[in-house]
DNA sequence: GAAGATTGAGAGCTCAATCTTT
DNA sequence: AAAGATTGAGCTCTCAATCTTC
């Protein structure tokens, strides 16, 4: 993915935005540095970037390990185009590989090999652990406190 | 900018991942296709991007108009490198012009300029409503209504 | 040598055009 | 004609190297 925001990055637009704007704003920054370091993390882990280690959740969620070329790109929130190259990427890596659809001739699926699920199976704590100390972080901050207390509260309310 | 997630992404991850990290998955794709939207907003209103609004924005609130390239960068959140190209754009569309420093001959200022006001008149309140907009839509969402309802109640509790 | 700004090389993304299959 | 996948062109970003000034 090679993400953006290395720079530690206060929030601006509060003199001339509203308060929800505001808020947007900060959500932003937190956002955008916060998946700079899951990125990081997974490159120095396992060697892949954010966007494909949602590709290769996605593929592992799915029902045979296998996902159509749409269903991927959706699911990773990128373009159709961006998605068949993230595939050939995935695919050069080992991580995935191609199978024709048979009912249907124009679709492809993409499935997560052995080698994809072992990497995962690394990605996976190491994402997890980047994400808490990401937002322990932010949760420190009297800028962002209140927005992460917020989002922590959130899964124990209600599944998401 | 010009902004990922064209397409509506539903969150992945709820199977593999903890409580929290799906919600980080939710607020992931919240986040890049409501930043989608108001980039193409800012585009279509006043043809400018979210970075250079982001970058006006910055300069606006700032003392006298004028902000160093590396307060820039951070506002803005990226980095020295993309904020010199950023502001190189911002000057060609006569947004912004640079100023020497004075009594720092290494540093440069970024000023916005009276167009840049103009125009940043009229983007914010384009900004504005694209938020109201994008986020209205996925409060009726009932996946991502628990996260825009928090989102929504930080202003009224607390300065962010 | 360190800090601020710029520049070159490379990565990933978008959009639009294309090709195949339905 | 429409839908799924790929490819070409162009843009913005990162990283690392460089240049100037402190």
């Amino acid at each position: 993915m090679t993400i953006q925001t290395p720079t530690g990055h206060t929030a601006i637009g509060t003199e001339r935005l509203s308060g929800e704007a505001a808020v947007w704003s900060a959500l932003r920054s937190v956002q955008a540095q916060t998946d700079a370091q899951l990125d990081r993390a997974l490159h120095r882990v396992c060697s892949i970037g954010l966007t494909e280690f949602l590709a290769l959740l996605a593929c592992a969620e799915a029902p045979d390990g296998e996902v159509r070329m749409n269903e991927l790109s959706e699911a990773v929130g990128i373009t159709q185009g961006s998605g068949s190259r993230l595939v050939v990427r995935l695919e050069r890596a080992g991580l995935t590989e191609r199978r024709m659809c048979e009912y249907d001739r124009r679709g492809v699926y993409t499935a997560i090999t052995v080698h994809g699920r072992n990497v995962l199976d690394q990605a996976v704590p190491a994402y997890e652990h980047a994400l808490q100390q990401a937002l322990n972080r932010f949760a420190t901050d009297e800028r962002f406190a209140p927005l992460i207390q917020s989002l922590r509260a959130l899964p124990d309310r209600q599944e998401v």
